[in-house]
Parts: C-alpha cells; structure tokens; sequence
DNA sequence: CTTGCTACTCACCGCTCGGTGACAGATTGG
DNA sequence: CCAATCTGTCACCGAGCGGTGAGTAGCAAG
C-alpha cells in the first residue's frame, strides 16, 4: 500500500506544470502580492499565515522565514504603504491655480475621496485601524498616517489656514467624514440612510463634502 | 470522591451570590448580558459561542437551545439596542429653544458625540459594521439606524433645513466624521493626527464640529 | 562525483473553534 | 408512585489555526 501509494505520488505532482523556479526575490514577491490580495479582498478577519501561504501557493514556513512571520509581513505592507498616495494621488494642482486655503482643501477632500474609493487594500486598513489595536495595525496605521501627512503637505504648499478656524480639528473630522463613508458604502452601499450606490449617488455626496469644506474655509 | 467535590463546589460557588439553579429566565438574561459585554469590552474579533458561553458561566448548548446560535443572540442585541437611544441621549431640547434647523443639528451632534464617546458596545458595533458584511452585522446595523433615525425625527419636530442644502447627504457626512473621529479616539486616542486624549482635546474636536455645522446651516 | 548551500515542502504538534448527541438532576403532572 | 419534561452538563467530533523540526530537491563550486 505504501509502496503503491508512493509509485502514484509522483506522477500526480508532475502534471502541475507550473514549475517553481527555486528563486528568492520573486517568491517573496508572491507572498507580498498575496498579502495584499488577500487583505484587499477578504479583509482582515479571515487574514492568516496560512490563508497567505495558500495565496502565493507556497508553504507558510517561508513567510517565516522570509519575513519572520505575520508581523514581519504586515510591516512589509506598510512599507509599501508609503508609495500610496505617490501611485494613487495626483502630487499637483491639475493645473489648477488654488487660491485659497478653501481650494486647496476642496481638493483634497475630493482626492481622498476618489483615491478611497478606488482601493479596497487602503479601505481594509481603516477598518483595522478602528476595529483593533494590536502591534501589527498600529505600524500600518502609522504609516499610513505619515503618508498623509506627507502627501498634504506638500499639496498646501505656502497656503495658510484662515485665521480663527482651527484647522487640525476640522480637516480631522473632515478626512474622518471621507473616511467613515467610502467604509460604510463599501459594505452596504448607503452611509447613515444615504444611498451610495451610483454615480449619482456619489456626485451628492461629493457636493455636500464641497459645501462643508466651504462652509468653514469660505 | 464525587461526595467531596460536591462538598467543596458549594462554597466555591456561594460568593457568586446568585445560586444558578434552574431558572431559564435568568439564564437568558446572564447570556445575553455575557453578550453585550464581550462585545463591548472585547469586541467583534473574538466573539463567539465558546466565548459568549464562558462568560456567562453557562454551557454553549444553552445558547443554542435559547437563542438559536449566534446569530439569534446577535439579533437579540439588536432588539435591545433599540432601547439606546431612549436610555443614552435625552429626548427632549434641554431647556433651549431651537429656533434654527442650524441650532438643531449642533445640538444632535453634539449629543451623539457624547453618546457615542459612552457607549463601548455601540462604538463596536459600529467598527463591526465597517468591517464584516454579514447577516448578523446587518440585523445589528438596521436596528442601530432605525433607532437613530427615529431619535432624529422626534428632535427635528417642525424644524425645516435650509432651502438650496442637501441635508441627507451633509448630515450624513456629519455623522459619519463623529462616528470615524470617536472609534479612531477609542482605539488609538487620536484621529487623523489630532490628538484625542483629554478633555481639552475633546471641547476643540467639539468647537470644530459645530463650526463646521454652522458653516452650512448658519 | 561529492560536498555544501539555498530554496522549498511535509508532517506533525497543541489548541481553539463551532456544533452535536447523550446524559444527569430537578420539577411537575398524572 | 412513575413518567414526562425542563434545565443544565459533559464528552466528543472534524476542521482550522499558528507554529516548528526534519527532511527534500535543485544548483554551483571544488
């Protein structure tokens, strides 16, 4: 039984064609891909050594010893993190001459926006970030936030806030706002009863964003 | 030997006070309060039967036989969140008069704000609905909005918004960013760089958020 | 070829999970 | 009294988890 059992092995692993070439680089490569899908599409509930080794169609123990486990990974994807906005938002002005502290801030609202919107990996991450506060989430949420940071002020420029506005306060709970609704639309497709499902939808949604960022920069 | 276990159990379980003997009723209850406590103390991640059955000092198999599995527990939370509102924010106007839809919505947001900023179990429920698009979320996340919905219809009474306003998608926004702002201050005592640690930090977070309602509804 | 290094796989561990069937003790009704 | 029922306990299942030690296949230098 044994015997025959190893005579049928071996003619059963031959016809997975893919061969993988014994090379480094790029199955470490595989792993990080796979990371990412896998938090991107399934979220972090369900994020595990062995759901990742399963992805990039490896054993698991190479993420421990390519990346010295989960945490060793997750910190990889924060690095990556960092080239976020370089690849997903514009770093000029659309040609746009702002004026004001007002436009600016328009802007950017509008950017963040789109940019959440369009990536499920940055959306997976604030939902961590609020729903957990383990080692791990706290580097990608750094990260993160560093990236942010960075993006906008480099987009302000030698635009001042008006005076008399407090304006940490009020950009946070405006990229909160942002933040809190491209969550809830992901999931449910509306955000405290407002439909969010269409371009429509979104088009008022975008519009309300504008009046509140004009309300308080003018 | 079974004769000095019983003689030894007795006292062991005498300073619990409650002697659980036989009493469905109270079974019930202590499952259901071992619910809503895991949920907000632990939240959503590690929550389960074998856990929700631990904390109530009980076996799982009461959880089944009385609430159906999980999800009928799940959605016992969600009939009694119903109740939330009426116990946690005050329904009537405080004493003031609010002559303007604009005094309105500073007043509710401030409100929820507070409440939210209270309320653990509700903060968890919202970082799940974020998260997970399950059946279980679902039931808790209709529940929670209906509630609040209705808290909104009472306290509007006759008060109109402002002509040339979205007002569901700018309150929406508005919700949305005391929603972001509270979970990301209960998870990492800041939100988006603003820091969110004492009270000081608080009232400024709260001076924004009526300066941004007053920059739309006046 | 042999030796040695590197990339990679496999089998197994202990643990917790959700879920189920069988059973024990108290209570109640006939 | 017995029998049925209700409340609660326990042992067990298969599956999946994170984690590890031991071993295998490819490759390059001597």
């Amino acid at each position: 039984m044994a015997v025959a059992n190893a005579a049928v092995k071996i003619p059963l692993e031959t016809p997975v064609a893919e061969k993988r070439v014994r090379n480094r680089a790029a199955t470490e490569q595989a792993i990080l891909d796979a990371a990412k899908r896998l938090l991107a599409e399934e979220g972090f509930q369900n994020f595990g050594i062995n759901a990742v080794a399963r992805g990039a169609g490896c054993d698991k123990q190479l993420i421990y010893r390519y990346y010295g486990g989960l945490n060793g990974l997750v910190e990889a994807i924060g690095t990556d993190l960092g080239d976020w906005v370089k690849d997903r938002i514009p770093d000029d002005t659309g040609g746009m001459f702002l004026l004001t502290y007002g436009d600016l801030m328009e802007r950017l609202a509008l950017l963040f926006l789109d940019a959440l919107r369009a990536d499920p990996l940055m959306r997976r991450i604030v939902a961590w970030e609020v729903s957990e506060n383990s080692e791990q989430v706290r580097r990608l949420s750094e990260a993160r936030s560093k990236a942010l940071a960075g993006w906008i002020e480099r987009m302000r420029g030698s635009l001042t806030p008006p005076k008399g506005v407090d304006a940490q306060a009020v950009n946070a709970m405006i990229f909160a706002a942002i933040q809190h609704l491209v969550l809830s639309a992901a999931v449910s497709d509306q955000c405290a009863g407002l439909p969010l499902k269409n371009a429509k939808d979104w088009e008022k949604a975008a519009a309300s964003l504008k009046r509140i960022v004009r309300g308080v920069y003018g």
